[in-house]
Formats: structure tokens, C-alpha cells, sequence
DNA sequence: GTGCGAATACTCGGATACCGCGTGTCCGAGTAAGTGAGG
DNA sequence: CCTCACTTACTCGGACACGCGGTATCCGAGTATTCGCAC
């Protein structure tokens, strides 16, 4: 089981402008630039965070991308859900049922198969201690790391 | 992010094992059959649960696949590992270290990537909701909504 | 000097190839069971 | 009847193709800027 690697691009481009925190907008090629990336390919995942609502997206000379929403209202699960999309991991074909199951009572199969409840569960804790975490708080426990971080990154941007 | 179809494939056979409850090996062909499954393919990931010390293989006529442990001490976490390996579903890069990082302060890099810790902390939860339920557990649940299953499955397995 | 309009350069956005890993299959080495003969 | 050795058939085990989804790239549509010109 491997996460898109798109993730990882597109929580360090939000994380970027959470330490920005202005209007003006960043460009696909800013943003490729400053984090060592395939312009392209980046461009990819973050039409994904458009699409989501997780950006905004600005056409034209100048233009670029800028946060939808406040960093403290984005979420890791918004992320991951934005690139991934919205099927679970674990994929219940009903085995018992299509197996021997055939020549089966129909009472075993009353409730829903057992495995796929318990690979839920499992999945349903990760998806919650993604959900718990927010852009802001990602900010936040790196700032701690890293006091200049921002004051760096808004440099860099030329941003006074 | 998808997780593989083995990880299903491996629960419901060792479920079947858990059932069956005694020392008598079962084959690959009688799992297939029963579970309505490609034999070559699932005696693949059965040799990765004998690789992980979960089943233990018996050769020659008559031989088959048995439980290496008792239930109550195999976890879907170990059937998990098993078949998708150790290596975790997030891979950080260093993005930031090798993106504007080249020309940042060192000091901004004295703790791990926060990106990476946040997804970390999702996938521990993960991993412990999978690690906190047992191969015992899973059949618990399917027998309470299916009350006759062990006795269902010994008998198609011409088991007394 | 100021307002307007066209040219321009830069942006996003989606359509298009490439590639690695999971999926699926096959055949060979090895072993326990079965069988028959000999004692 | 019991023992033993051979034959046999069945098993696991790993090595070999296939296909799909993530990876990577490119080019076209659209817009804000900018420059030049007329007033």
C-alpha cells in the first residue's frame, strides 16, 4: 500500500502559502522552482486542489494559485481525499459470499463481511487522525523546529 | 491508495484455518475452491504468510497450509506486513531540504520533516487499529451474525 | 498628459505517452502416501 | 501377516508474462499586463 507521491508535493505547496499568508498568488513554476519539482507534474496535483476547493486558481500574467480557505480549515484528510479521491483503501469483493457461500444459508450473510468491518475500522482511525490534523497545525510544529521559517520562505518570494 | 487484494485473500484463508480448527493441513486447490479464488495467485500470498511465520507449509500428498500460531495471537497488522511488506505507505522525500532548503540555514532541519511526522502520526494509528484486532476477533464478529459458520465450513471440508 | 485598443507574454487546464508494481500464470523440485513383493 | 523398497501422484515454491494506475510531459485556450498611438 504506497501513498501517491502527489500528497506529499501538494501539503508542502499549501504549507508554502500558509507561511506566505497574502493574496498575492504563487505560479506553478514558483512553486516547482522553490521546491525542487517537475513543473508539470506539480501543475497536475495542484488542478486537483482546485477541483477539491482547497485553491484558487488565477489565470493570466501574474496569475497563480492562493488558498481557498484558512490553513485552520484544511485538513490532511482534505488533501489525501483531493489527490486520492473518495475509495477506501481495502476493497470487500464478498469472497465468503461468492465462494463456497453459493451452496451457503442466506442467514451467514446477514450482516456485512466481518474482514471488511474490521479493515474499516483500521481505516476509519487513519482517516480520523488525518482529519484531526490541520494545515495550521503541520505550520505549526514546524515553525516550532524551525523559528525563520517563515520569515525565509516570504523572502524568497520577494514579499516584503 | 490502494491496498492490495492478497491482504483479503490472506484473512479469509486463515479465517477458514480458524474454523476448521484442527491440525489437518488444507491445500491450496481446496482453498481456491472454496473461496472461489485463482489458485496460482493465492498460493502466492500464502507462501508470503509461511515467509511471515504465520502458516506453516506441509509438502507431498496430503499437504497444505495450517496455522503457525494460535488465533488470538495472529493480527491483521501481521497479515497486513505480511503481504504488502514493512515499508510504509508515505515516503517523505526531504522536499523541503532539497527543494529551497539548498540555500536555507541548517538549523531549519534539526528535526524530522513536520509533513512527514503529521503523516506518520496517521499511519500509527493505523497500524494500531490494525495490530489491536486478532485473527480470533474477526471470527468472533462473523460468528456472532453468523451463528452456524464453523460448523457450516468443517462440513464442507468433510472434517468430523 | 491621458485614455484607449491591440499585441504580447504568461498563466492554467486538460489531453496525451511512459513506466513500475501488483496481478496472474506456469512448470519444476521435493515429499508423503500407496502398492506390491519378499520374508 | 509383517516389513521394506519402489513407484506414483500430489504438494509447495519460485521463476516467468501481462495489464492497469500512477508518473511524467506537452501543447492549446484564456486572461491580465503592457506597450504604442491617437486625442
Amino acid at each position: 500500500m504506497r501513498m501517491s507521491q502527489g500528497v506529499e508535493w501538494s501539503i508542502h505547496a499549501l504549507l508554502t502559502l500558509a507561511w506566505l499568508d497574502d493574496d498575492a498568488p504563487v505560479s506553478t513554476a514558483q512553486f516547482a522552482a522553490s521546491l525542487g519539482l517537475a513543473p508539470s507534474y506539480l501543475n497536475k496535483q495542484l488542478q486537483a486542489l482546485v477541483r477539491a476547493g482547497l485553491l484558487d486558481s488565477l489565470p493570466g500574467a501574474k496569475g497563480g494559485f492562493r488558498l481557498a480557505k484558512s490553513p485552520d480549515r484544511i485538513t490532511l484528510m482534505d488533501v489525501v481525499t483531493a489527490i486520492e479521491g473518495r475509495t477506501s483503501a481495502f476493497m470487500c469483493t464478498e469472497i465468503r459470499r461468492e465462494g463456497l457461500g453459493v451452496s451457503e444459508p442466506a442467514s451467514h450473510f446477514t450482516q456485512p463481511c466481518a474482514v471488511h468491518g474490521a479493515m474499516q475500522r483500521a481505516e476509519l482511525a487513519w482517516r480520523q487522525a488525518l482529519a484531526a490534523q490541520t494545515l495550521a497545525d503541520v505550520r505549526a510544529d514546524a515553525d516550532l523546529h524551525a523559528k525563520g521559517m517563515q520569515k525565509f520562505v516570504r523572502s524568497y518570494f520577494d514579499r516584503p
